[in-house]
DNA sequence: GGAACTCGCCAC
DNA sequence: AAACGTGGCGAGTTCC
């Protein structure tokens, strides 16, 4: 056996009362639950089930599915992505663009949008109900006890020192494509006579990273609410002289850029991730094929965001060019585009965090380990990205964690009718009584945006949480809004 | 019949 | 020179 010499962190005590602290507040959330609609589960199962059939039916007309049918002799499952892998690449002899994790080929909705087969359209839309299906559905179908689902909170897990949830997972319901999260958030209800009510941070982990390098220009980005970094990438990404909030093309571009080029950029991704995410998105009017000259795909419009950058002379896509992994072209068009402002967002924009990174994570060569803000030991492998990641999603973690406790702390001091349910990383969700609301949303403002920097004073950024309510004995589907600062 | 693996897809 | 961080979970596949 090894033996490490470990130099003692003098934070480890409040590191280790951050998780006992941490694993009591979460049972509490564990042991109230939250209210499922069974009859509505029942009903969505038929409702997808019916579609997931004519879906079905329909693709099984189409020439595509008879020619697979064929090909795999009376043993067809549509799907197995190995049967369908195959039968793509090598009997249909289509050019592998996208590969896996382990570098086969891939048989994703992005890999199967690319080959531009029409006969595979209702066989796309198939897979999105399924999700749904089988496993939301199902799952909470699977855990429910007398109309109340009890997720699992762990703090156990993740190597971040962040928390993950199972049986259901409450961290994974869909969100972000309306009908998803209509279905499925249309399932979840408050106890009876209260309100859903999900209160989040904003950037906290841009926010806790600031902690961290302290880069002035990030600092203020964050104090000074007239700047705003999306946008500043976004006019620079998509050539925009001046930004027009009310211009849908621009709020779209600055959604794009926040999503597509500005976190993955904090994360570890380059140019070529950025290219292949931004040029995929919709509302930019690309063709999937050929050129972005191209104008036979009915894909090409006029004024959309991809006209503009041909105007502007960014005409491709551009992506770099392996053989056997090495590079053989660099890149041009948009993906050089993207790579001049990497380089300047690194070089120029931020330097100072850029610095570091490399000190950070030189520091952690040399000593096999690093503590995080919280008081957390890293060691063991880890590369460059896992050392710049690490200590800024456990350190944002931790404050949302005090913040829960401090919370819950709050409802048992104060007898609140309120109760907790749980907590999505970055945001804390609750079963709020209705008269109780305003105080409450004013209790915890004060708890996540000015009691936990007293206890964590590393942080010197202001904080911020926004606000998400329900309707009173409605679903979490009905979520709106929460204006928290006209309180 | 189950463990381990791969893939795809949902969240932050 | 190469390149996206953390999870949970269902389905299909392979191996024992």
């Amino acid at each position: 056996m090894f033996s490490f010499m470990i130099a003692l962190n003098p934070e480890t005590k409040s590191a280790y009362k951050l998780l006992h602290d941490g694993a009591l507040a979460l049972a509490r959330c564990e042991s109230h639950g939250m209210r499922v609609d069974v009859k509505y589960i029942k009903k969505q199962q038929k409702v997808l089930t019916e579609k997931i059939e004519s879906l079905e039916a329909e693709f099984s007309k189409t020439n595509f599915y008879k020619e697979w049918k064929k090909s795999e002799k009376g043993k067809l499952n549509i799907y197995s992505n190995k049967q369908l892998g195959e039968f793509i690449y090598k009997e249909l002899g289509h050019k592998v663009e996208k590969r896996t994790t382990k570098g086969n080929a891939s048989t994703d909705i992005e890999a199967l949008q690319n080959l531009g087969i029409k006969d595979l359209e209702p066989y796309l839309k198939i897979g999105k109900f399924r999700t749904l299906k089988k496993t939301f559905l199902k799952g909470l179908e699977t855990e429910v006890i007398n109309g109340v689902v009890y997720p699992f909170f762990h703090l156990h897990i993740p190597v971040t020192y962040r928390g993950s949830s199972s049986s259901p997972n409450f961290q994974n319901m869909p969100k972000r494509d309306p009908e998803q999260m209509n279905i499925i958030r249309g399932a979840i209800f408050p106890s009876k006579g209260h309100q859903i009510l999900e209160l989040d941070y904003a950037q906290l982990e841009v926010r806790i990273a600031a902690a961290y390098h302290q880069d002035p220009t990030m600092l203020t980005y964050i104090n000074d609410k007239s700047t705003d970094m999306h946008r500043d990438m976004a006019q620079q990404i998509f050539k925009i002289n001046k930004y027009n909030p009310k211009d849908k093309t621009h709020s779209y571009a600055r959604s794009a850029t926040k999503n597509g080029f500005v976190f993955p950029a904090f994360y570890g991704d380059y140019h070529v991730g950025f290219a292949k995410t931004l040029a995929s998105f919709k509302w930019m009017g690309l063709p999937a094929h050929g050129t972005w000259k191209d104008t036979d795909g009915a894909a090409f419009k006029n004024k959309t965001m991809g006209h503009h950058l041909i105007k502007h002379g960014i005409d491709h896509l551009g992506l770099p060019t392996y053989e056997n992994g090495k590079k053989v072209s660099q890149p041009t068009g948009f993906t050089k585009h993207l790579q001049e402002i990497e380089k300047h967002f690194w070089g120029t924009r931020f330097p100072v965090y850029d610095k570091w990174k490399e000190d950070w994570y030189q520091q952690y060569l040399k000593d096999g380990y690093f503590y995080n803000k919280t008081g957390f030991t890293f060691q063991g492998v880890m590369n460059k990205k896992d050392c710049i990641n690490y200590p800024v999603q456990s350190s944002a973690f931790h404050v949302l964690l005090w913040a829960l406790i401090a919370g819950i702390k709050a409802m048992l001091s104060d007898r609140w009718k309120t109760r907790f349910i749980g907590q999505i990383h970055d945001s804390i969700i609750l079963d709020v009584h209705p008269k109780e609301l305003n105080q409450i949303v004013k209790i915890m403002r004060c708890i996540m945006e000015n009691d936990v920097r007293k206890h964590f004073p590393w942080i010197n950024v202001p904080l911020e949480i926004d606000g998400e309510i329900c309707d009173v004995d409605c679903a979490w589907s009905t979520k709106r809004e929460f204006a928290i600062d006209k309180l």
